[in-house]
DNA sequence: CGATGCTCCGTTTTT
DNA sequence: CGGAGCATCG
């Protein structure tokens, strides 16, 4: 549901706007009105319960202090008792504290507890939001100074994208060997490092479309100023770029916001800290909490290192470590904190707890993925029988390919689920398209918005009218609407596509009189209707069609809480989310990334194997530094179970349609013994699968040894050869694929296969058969019992 | 202009 | 294997 709207700022506060001049009857922290409440602050209730760092955390208000909080040691907590500790003390207003979360969900939920706290208070936080809505707040005040108006439009990727394919084809470049979002992921990426097109590096620009990445950049900005829009990037870089440009308006700021804090520091980007540290130059009383043993979005910008070096980026800053876990059981947490001591780049902390041990993490090891989803389906049944309850059990996958196994195997079960994650509500189509619609009524110079629905539903305005409008419109300097006013009147369209536009100009005209008389939400009632879209999709018979129109009921509900529509397209081009406040009785499944900050009695840990966990592209693009940060998304999973983590692997996992024979991950090596149970997979009826006595327990697990040791492969070679019922699926002496050792690349072999058309093989699950084709390594048999499959020459053996 | 084949490609995801 | 996005045909 959409969230009460905190993030335009119609609401009077004195403290507010430019520089209020009251500021000088703040108590200052030597007051005595300000030393009486200090007073009483060790006797208020909200302190009760906190442990000693918490509470060192809460009360060191003054000078920089970074909270290194491990996973569930009270991290939120701490939050938003230390807001209500400055307010209740009176250290500040609630409008003077600049509260920063990287989620719109994460600041939603601090608002609630810091309102459960200290009450309505909380209400005058206007500045507690994430980094992107704070910042365009404050741009909408001084857009004028970066070359905007007040009014601009936040694009969604979809735009941007759409805005990057006009820029590269002006520029006369192929945009097939040019990609759009090639070049939307570099921009991107120096966004993130706070550089502007004069900024970067020119052999950096260099590397897209032969040098001219650069000017591309450029050219893009520009349109966007054209348009009056900004990207998600620019909230952030056009804020750097004021306070750069105007030293005084960053004073403003600076006086304003006298106590900052910043939730989930470890992913803050470049852009993100140099932001924060203008701010904080001045009064320094910036409190950053985080942990840097789950900072695991290094590869979309976030930057560890802002938080390794935060003692020296903030001189004299106070480091507090909150190292008690109140979430998970003594094994659990034993676990994961020896799995995440193997990593280098850490400040170091030691979890604790004095929960009794629990249950040991268990370790199964699966035939082939599809056994791992049953044996995890039937383990959900146990538990279940056991009355667990469904929504305290999630399954967290390395990437969301894995997924559908799972799902398969939940449904044949008739196990409830739900995916957390996805699309998001305003990424959907349907909502970005009535969006445009409105976007049009509201600001008939949106170009981008216009574009995107002139033939949405078919009118048949198609490719070859829209090059006229552009022509014109670039021609004349003129938004396409206003070409189009123009041409309809001329002869220069054919009479079709004349008479369509003319009507569909003259129906915008209505809509927009009309959203001078009705509230926002009839006018969009009105122009979905008017304009077909609706029809389209009641005509539409895909299995989707019902949910689409449902989404677009649930958008025109909500702008009923908006003031008006100008309010409303803010708010859903920055906040606006799915309705996830389901409780049903259902198992989660996630991705690991998505689980963060979530928690659960019991979690499943498919796919734990070399390749896909650590990944291998994370591997293979960021080295060591990928391999850590995939080991904090290892402690991040097993850190969210409560009393129960089960970790599985598969030996076989089918990859892009193709079967591979698998390792187990180097991280279940990390684990320490004494808190881990290797729990024999139940005899299946898999082909070939573990028929007999057990194997992976014989694989040395523990000896912290790598898997490229001569002993590991042999044992590879042993298990494979002979515990598969027979079936040897020994991979050939010429081992194929990258082979990895810390991360660091140490070889990779390509060479032709030795397969010839005709000749039989064996396969280690498909059993014998016979080469029908040579692709390369691919080869394509013919199986006796399974049938016709492609697959890697290195999982068969020949047979003579 | 629109529907159907075809090729290509294949983490993680928020704002 | 399966989806998305594109090109070609009708």
């Amino acid at each position: 549901m959409v969230a009460p709207m905190n993030q335009t700022d119609n609401s009077p506060d004195p403290h507010d706007g430019p520089i209020p001049d009251d500021l000088a009857h703040q108590p200052s922290s030597s007051s005595l009105s300000a030393r009486a409440r200090a007073a009483v602050a060790p006797q208020l209730a909200y302190l009760n319960g906190l442990n000693l760092e918490q509470r060192a955390a809460v009360e060191a208000t003054e000078g920089p202090v970074l909270v290194l909080a491990g996973a569930g040691t009270g991290k939120t907590r701490v939050l938003t008792t230390r807001i209500a500790h400055l307010i209740a003390t009176g250290k500040a207003w609630p409008s003077q504290i600049l509260a920063v979360t990287f989620t719109n969900k994460a600041a939603r939920e601090m608002r609630e507890r810091i309102g459960r706290t200290i009450g309505d208070v909380a209400e005058g936080m206007q500045w507690l939001g994430t980094f992107h809505s704070i910042g365009t707040k404050i741009l909408r005040r001084h857009a004028e100074l970066v070359g905007l108006r007040s009014d601009f439009t936040i694009l969604g990727t979809d735009d941007q994208l759409r805005l990057m394919k006009q820029v590269i084809e002006a520029e006369g470049i192929d945009e097939k060997r040019w990609p759009a979002r090639q070049l939307a992921g570099l921009i991107d990426s120096w966004k993130n490092r706070g550089l502007g097109p004069d900024q970067v590096a020119a052999g950096e620009a260099g590397a897209f479309a032969n040098g001219r990445g650069g000017r591309l950049y450029r050219a893009y900005q520009d349109r966007l100023k054209v348009l009056n829009a900004v990207d998600f990037g620019d909230l952030l870089l056009e804020c750097l770029r004021l306070w750069r440009e105007h030293p005084d308006i960053l004073e403003q700021y600076q006086e304003r916001f006298r106590y900052m804090l910043v939730d989930e520091y470890q992913d803050t980007n470049v852009a993100q800290y140099l932001w924060l540290r203008l701010l904080a130059q001045k009064r320094k009383n910036l409190c950053c909490v985080g942990d840097d043993d789950q900072s695991i979005y290094g590869w979309r910008g976030a930057e560890v290192d802002n938080i390794l070096r935060f003692e020296h980026d903030f001189p004299g800053a106070t480091v507090i470590r909150l190292e008690r876990n109140y979430r998970s059981t003594g094994h659990i947490l034993s676990a994961a904190s020896v799995l995440i001591a193997k990593n280098q780049g850490r400040l170091g902390k030691t979890l604790r707890t004095e929960d009794e041990p629990g249950e040991k993490v268990t370790i199964t090891g699966a035939w082939d993925s599809e056994d791992e989803a049953r044996l995890i389906g039937e383990e959900i049944e146990t538990l279940h029988a056991g009355r667990h309850s469904l929504s305290e059990i999630a399954i967290l996958v390395r990437i969301s390919a894995q997924m559908r196994e799972i799902e398969d195997r939940l449904v044949q079960l008739g196990v409830p689920y739900r995916v957390i994650g996805g699309p998001r509500f305003y990424e959907r189509a349907e909502i970005r398209d009535a969006l445009a619609y409105l976007r049009v009524v509201n600001q008939p110079a949106d170009d981008l918005a216009f574009e995107r629905i002139v033939n949405v539903p078919k009118r048949g305005l198609g490719d070859a009218t829209i090059q006229v409008l552009h022509n014109h419109a670039r021609a004349a300097r003129v938004p396409l609407m206003e070409a189009a006013r123009f041409l309809v009147e001329t002869d220069e369209l054919k009479p079709k596509p004349r008479a369509t536009l003319r009507d569909l100009l003259i129906s915008f005209s209505r809509w927009s009189k009309l959203s001078e008389t009705l509230s926002q939400s009839e006018v969009a009632q009105t122009v979905l209707e008017e304009s077909g879209y609706t029809d389209m999709w009641q005509k539409e018979k895909s299995a989707d069609a019902a949910g689409r129109l449902e989404n677009l009921k649930e958008l025109v509900r909500s702008m009923e809480e908006f003031p008006d529509l100008q309010s409303f397209l803010e708010h859903v081009s920055l906040v606006m989310e799915a309705n996830e406040s389901d409780t049903s009785e259902r198992v989660s499944l996630m991705t690991l990334h998505a689980a963060k900050g979530l928690e659960f009695d019991t979690v499943f840990l498919p796919g734990w194997e070399e390749g896909l966990f650590p990944n291998q592209r994370a591997l293979d693009e960021s080295g060591r530094a990928g391999l850590e940060e995939e080991r904090r998304l290892a402690h991040v999973g097993l850190t969210r179970a409560r009393r129960r983590a089960k970790i599985y692997f598969a030996s076989n996992r089918r990859i892009h349609g193709l079967w591979n024979s698998t390792v187990p991950s180097r991280f279940i090596d990390d684990l320490p013994e004494a808190n881990v149970e290797i729990v024999e997979a139940p005899a299946n009826f898999s082909y070939g699968g573990y028929g007999g006595g057990s194997r992976f327990d014989r694989m040395q697990p523990f000896s912290g040894s790598s898997y490229q040791t001569p002993g590991w492969q042999r044992a590879q070679a042993h298990r494979a050869g002979t515990d598969d019922g027979g079936y040897s699926a020994r991979r050939s002496g010429d081992r194929r694929g990258p082979l990895m050792i810390e991360g660091e690349l140490v070889a990779k072999s390509t060479g032709s296969s030795g397969f010839a058309v005709g000749g039989r093989v064996l396969h280690s699950k498909f059993g014998p058969g016979t080469v029908e084709a040579v692709d390369g390594n691919k080869l394509t048999v013919e199986f006796d019992k399974a049938g016709r499959k492609m697959v890697l020459d290195s999982f068969v053996e020949a047979l003579r």
